[in-house]
RNA sequence: GCCGCUGUGGCUUAGUGGUAGAGCGGCUGAUUCGUAAUCAGCAGGCCGGGGGUUCAAGUCCCCCCAGCGGCUCCA
């Protein structure tokens, strides 16, 4: 909102004009000496809380008037103000609250119709106070703490299922950072995380400087990664019986449910005018599979339904000073499922499986993960024995927080974070039950008497967004002795370095041979020295690196060295036939995903990014 | 968004008001090599951007941008 002040002698106007936004008004002229006039244009970013942009011009508006000494306000809309003005409704409403808002503080307030062409004449006094102009953003106003009545209760429940206090594990496992970070509990500064420098040194993601903030370029090895999350994700969902859908990323406000769901979540989102319409970027998948499913059918025979989404992307407009590295981001990628259950029981089941699949998710990444489960009050007190069952099947002990009442749409949720090198958390699965969206969006299915049931809708990301999972990965590697990724996500699994160039079309046929295997292996040909090249596939972290020379063109076998069983400075070495080399790789990766080389097959060939 | 720190060739960095220096990488040549850097030569910088102070600014001041730390926040 813009507001230009003027401390006058006086302001008269006469409506000259109707516009075809004109409000119902039958004044034809009046005028206000000693006074304070508030010039105002409504913008559209205000409209994602108008409540709290007028409080923040009324704000504005009482200090100014406090420092000219005058209790009279002209309050007269004035849209030159703005390139960018909200729609007329809004502004019209906004300004007779403000008109309101500041009678209640006693001001004596006259107000200029709005949406008429007016002749006005006012004299400004002309002291330092007299000419003020103000923009009032959202970012100005703080959020009226309306959470202020919930009380969070927290504490550990231990794996035999009895609770503990959360005192006796604020120690720095990474069970106890997660408290810390959820109690508050002061830590020291850590320094720069860790994956920051790993995602750029080796040429996965980096920052794109002529994009905003928080979106990231991917260099074909990062890009190769995020792709094998994604078919890991699908390859988990699918035999759970989810189906993949693909939905919009910008949603229009004037959709009722969209507004609300969108608008619940305060000011972080993109927003932006496409001709005369108000737009949003979705921050979750939700928008899209939500508006298909009140277009579908329900029949409750068909429940649970699971629908998937790689929501590439989500987009949130987080604080500038928020956002780092793959931790935090502005565009990010997140498998999102959502399970209309047919009752809550239905639901609670749900959950536990959609849990199991989080936890896995923390073994196949090699990242470990500690769990906070949050709900309400009523749900815990009548779901005790189940949150129970939850963590002795979880066998580690998991923090719990209990809410006086409902704040989110959710009333009861389980976030699992891994943790990064400084032992802050790093939030990823979920699983959430939301009893307030199938009403808000209109999805619902009949019973047999015709009674229509608005059902519990389970919002799940089992892996949590592909770029937390990239980092968590990455400070993982930051803890290792010998940093490797795990061999499946490997962009390269397989390198083989000749001893000379008589040695190339020997290896290039066992690099054929391996490639062929569905394992992805590069050959360095470059006119390097052995030790430059062995070197540059440690800098790599290949997790197998197969040196040819005539030794084993001779015995037709391969020297490799296995970087998962080496020591700093000491490699381990073993040899081994192609068939074997191929037989121990396709065990360690089985099951996983598989893509082919995202980057040249001949090192002499690979460009280099950074 | 707020407070603080940082920004020098592609990368890592030296440089406290007086001619911008190195290593890696790149290119060229020599070398054809047995497990973490073979040797030599060459090219590459309006020192993040803009403004100011000064005879003189990478260096001091102001504004902006970006990265990181902290705060707030993460639906």
């Amino acid at each position: 909102m813009r507001i230009l002040l003027i401390h006058a002698d006086s302001i008269e106007y006469e409506v000259k004009k109707k516009t075809k936004l004109a409000e119902v008004w039958d004044k034809e002229k009046d005028s206000f000496d000693e006074v304070l006039v508030a010039f105002c244009a409504m913008e559209s970013p205000d409209e994602v809380d108008i409540n709290r942009i007028i409080s923040g011009a009324v704000l504005e508006i009482k200090e100014t008037a406090g420092k000219v000494k005058t209790d009279r306000i002209m309050i007269y809309p004035y849209a030159h103000l703005s390139s960018d003005l909200a729609s007329p409704d809004i502004a019209k409403d906004a300004l007779v609250l403000l008109e309101k808002e500041l009678k209640e503080c006693d001001f004596f307030v006259k107000r200029a119709p709005f949406g008429y062409y007016k002749a006005f004449r006012l004299s400004c006094k002309g002291h330092p106070l007299s000419e003020l102009s103000k923009s009032i953003t959202l970012d100005d106003v703080p959020l009226k703490t309306e959470k202020g009545q919930v009380t969070h209760t927290f504490f550990v429940m231990k794996p035999d299922g009895t609770r503990d206090d959360v005192e006796n594990y604020m120690d720095d496992s990474a069970f106890g950072s997660l408290l810390k970070k959820e109690l508050n509990v002061p830590v020291s500064p850590g320094g720069e995380p860790i994956h920051v420098s790993i995602m750029r040194q080796k040429e996965l993601v980096d920052y794109e400087p002529v994009s905003d903030v928080g979106h990231m370029r991917w260099l074909p090895k990062g890009k190769l990664i995020r792709d094998l999350l994604a078919d890991y994700v699908l390859q988990i969902l699918l035999p759970y019986g989810a189906t993949p859908v693909e939905t919009p990323v910008m949603y229009d406000l004037s959709d009722k449910a969209i507004f609300e769901h969108a608008d619940k979540f305060g000011e972080r989102q993109y927003r932006f005018k496409s001709g005369n319409r108000s737009m949003m970027l979705r921050f979750a998948a939700c928008f899209g599979m939500f508006s298909i499913m009140r277009d579908m059918h329900i029949s409750p025979n068909t429940l649970p339904m699971k629908m998937y989404e790689l929501s590439t992307y989500s987009f949130r407009h987080e604080q500038k000073g928020e956002v780092i590295g793959l931790k935090r981001l502005r565009a990010f990628t997140m498998p999102d499922m959502h399970t209309l259950c047919l009752d809550m029981k239905e639901s609670l089941s749900c959950f536990e499986e959609q849990l199991e699949m989080g936890w896995k998710t923390g073994l196949d990444f090699g990242t470990a993960l500690v769990a906070v489960f949050r709900s309400t009050e009523d749900f815990f007190r009548e779901n005790e024995e189940w949150v129970k069952k939850l963590v002795v099947k979880a066998g580690v002990p998991v923090l719990i927080e209990i809410l006086s009442e409902r704040v989110h749409y959710w009333i009861a949720k389980i976030d699992l974070a891994a943790i990064d090198g400084q032992g802050r958390p790093i939030e990823n699965p979920t699983v959430q039950i939301d009893v307030e969206s199938a009403r808000r969006f209109d999805i619902k299915y009949y019973r047999e008497n015709g009674e229509p049931v608005f059902p519990p809708i389970l919002h799940c990301s089992p892996t949590g967004s592909v770029e937390r999972v990239i980092c968590a990965i990455l400070e993982n590697c930051g803890t290792l002795q010998v940093p490797v990724l795990p061999t499946w996500l490997s962009p390269v699994q397989v390198r083989i370095v000749p001893v000379s160039e008589r040695h190339i079309n020997e290896a290039k046929t066992v690099c054929n041979l391996i490639n062929n295997s569905r394992i992805r292996a590069d050959l360095d040909d470059r006119d390097e020295s052995m030790g430059k090249k062995v070197r540059d596939a440690g800098m790599d972290w290949i997790p197998f690196v197969v040196v040819i020379g005539d030794s084993e063109v001779e015995n037709n076998n391969l020297t490799v060295t296995i970087r998962g069983k080496s020591a700093p400075n000491k490699p381990y070495k073993e040899t081994f036939t192609v068939e074997n080399l191929v037989e121990l790789v396709q065990k360690e990766i089985e099951g996983k995903p598989f893509r082919p080389l995202y980057t040249h097959e001949l090192l002499s060939k690979k460009p280099r990014y950074i």
